[in-house]
RNA sequence: GGAGGGAUGGCUGAGUGGCUGAAAGCACCUCUUUGCUAAAGAGACGUACCGAUUAUAUCGGUACCGAGGGUUCGAAUCCCUCUCCCUCCGCCA
């Protein structure tokens, strides 16, 4: 959500973002004049209340005095019948402008690189050359399939399409991961949390999935909750409608959660195989910090997914996005691209956020930077380290071997009860 | 699921229609006294929005006592709905 007053002074900000991502540009105009229309509308009813609390103490007066005050009462009647009229139109301002503030995307950072798709964005780095196979490396899904580690048929049974149970060593595997990301994030300083994994209209509004992507969630019959899509949901809104202290900054989290995604715009892509699936599970990196070093923590939360990657021995790329890549709620955006052989091509694993203070403003996350001073908005931050399943897929794909095994990277082994080969 | 009790400022906790944006205490901040610390004394001390402006300071106004709605000239205070918390009973794990 954007700050309204700093908009008034400079709407251009926006404007030349909104540009950027080839979005709504109009939209900006709209939302200004709605803007004027409720701060007049704000000023008349300040002005009639104004006026209705000084009749209203008279009234007091007189009748603490004894004397008579209908002809007074029944003025401020009148007065209140005015008032009630000009709250609704308020109102109804307020609503519309609520209404499109909230569905204007964040403003990007300076240094994110123009363009309209994912064709433009920029290679960062990368791990190196992309190690050679010496036979035809077999799709993740197949190897899964014959080694008994993924059952697409039997999830398909049990939900539907977008689904996969896990067996034997898929199972350990999974277990063997969250554990390894786990641990090695609390070791370079993010407090484990286990959030719950439903969250109200509110929470998903705070954080941005709502109002604009609601197809895009799990919607909870018997009441309004919805299925998290990422830990970073309840992640960012732990402390929502808090105002921290400054000792309390810069603070790191982690969270092992299950996602749910509809994935409602992606039918037909990535039919076969994990990489896409209506649930996973992810290891969450959360970041909640002070606005004068969110870029550099930006920074830091990448080297920290891409150390995970280091330590699995998976080749991978970093890239920035580009203005027309960039999501909803993030200023800055880098992702994290592992490689799969069978596609012979890097596939996004992590993708890192610094979403400056638009999530914190939406759900009202404060901070005091020294006492007595006025509140600011932190920083937040977001990026998987990392999702589970497209770890295992690219694990079995780029871990495969000539005969149909797999081996076991070495980071994982003391995870597996000592494993070296999957056969 | 049944019965009852709660929700007030950073915290504790008064307050059943106007003098309450809110007593008192604690914490925090400033100043005074003291060689330092401790202690004592004095003062300041919520958030948001709007407006004025020598515009991150100051002044004026408005709103906010869990959320929403209602009654009233006027509500933290009365009524209704909801949410959350606590206690007891039942049920499930």
């Amino acid at each position: 959500m954007h700050d309204l007053r700093s908009l008034r002074h400079d709407p251009d900000r926006l404007i030349t973002s909104q540009r950027r991502r080839r979005g709504d540009v109009d939209a900006v105009a709209t939302l200004m004049a709605l803007d004027q229309e409720h701060r007049n509308c704000q000023l008349q009813i300040d002005s009639l209340r104004q006026q209705r609390n000084e009749a209203s103490k008279a009234i007091g007066a007189r009748k603490q005095a004894g004397e008579d005050a209908s002809a007074q009462m029944e003025a401020v009647r009148k007065l209140g019948d005015e008032l009630k009229a000009a709250e609704n139109r308020m109102q109804d301002c307020q609503s519309e402008r609520e209404a499109l503030l909230m569905t204007l995307p964040n403003i990007l950072d300076a240094s994110v690189p123009d363009g309209a798709d994912e064709e433009t964005n920029q290679l960062v780095r990368d791990s190196g050359p992309v190690p050679p196979m010496d036979f035809e490396p077999k799709a993740h899904d197949e190897i899964g399939v014959s080694l008994g580690l993924l059952d697409f048929e039997r999830a398909a049974r049990l939900t539907g399409s977008r689904f996969v149970v896990l067996k034997n060593w898929g199972a350990k595997l999974e277990r063997a991961l969250a554990n390894f990301f786990l641990d090695q994030n609390t070791a370079r300083g993010y407090t484990e949390v286990l959030p719950p994994y439903m969250v109200n209209r509110e929470t998903m509004t705070a954080n941005g999935n709502l109002p604009k992507f609601e197809e895009d969630l799990f919607g909870v019959n018997f009441k309004d909750y919805f299925l998290i899509p990422t830990a970073e949901v309840p992640l960012t809104n732990l402390y929502r409608g808090e105002i921290l202290d400054k000792e309390q900054l810069p603070m790191y989290m982690t969270a092992y959660t299950p996602c749910f995604r509809a994935e409602a715009g992606a039918a037909g892509r990535d039919t076969r195989g994990i990489i896409r699936q209506h649930q996973f599970s992810k290891v969450e990196l959360v970041k909640i910090v002070e606005p004068e070093h969110s870029f550099e923590e930006l920074e830091k939360m990448v080297a920290d997914a891409e150390h995970l990657l280091q330590l699995l021995e998976l080749p991978y790329r970093v890239m920035l996005l580009c203005s027309g890549d960039t999501g909803f709620n993030a200023a800055k955006t880098y992702d994290i691209e592992v490689w799969f052989p069978s596609q012979g091509k890097y596939r996004e694993i992590s993708s890192c956020s610094n979403c400056t203070d638009f999530q914190a403003r939406r759900g009202m996350l404060r901070y005091r930077p020294e006492a007595g001073a006025s509140t600011v908005f932190p920083h937040t931050l977001n990026g998987s380290g990392l999702p589970i399943g497209r770890t295992l897929a690219a694990l079995i794909e780029n871990y495969q071997q000539a005969d149909g095994s797999l081996k076991v990277p070495k980071a994982l082994q003391q995870y597996l009860g000592g494993a070296e080969v999957i056969a």
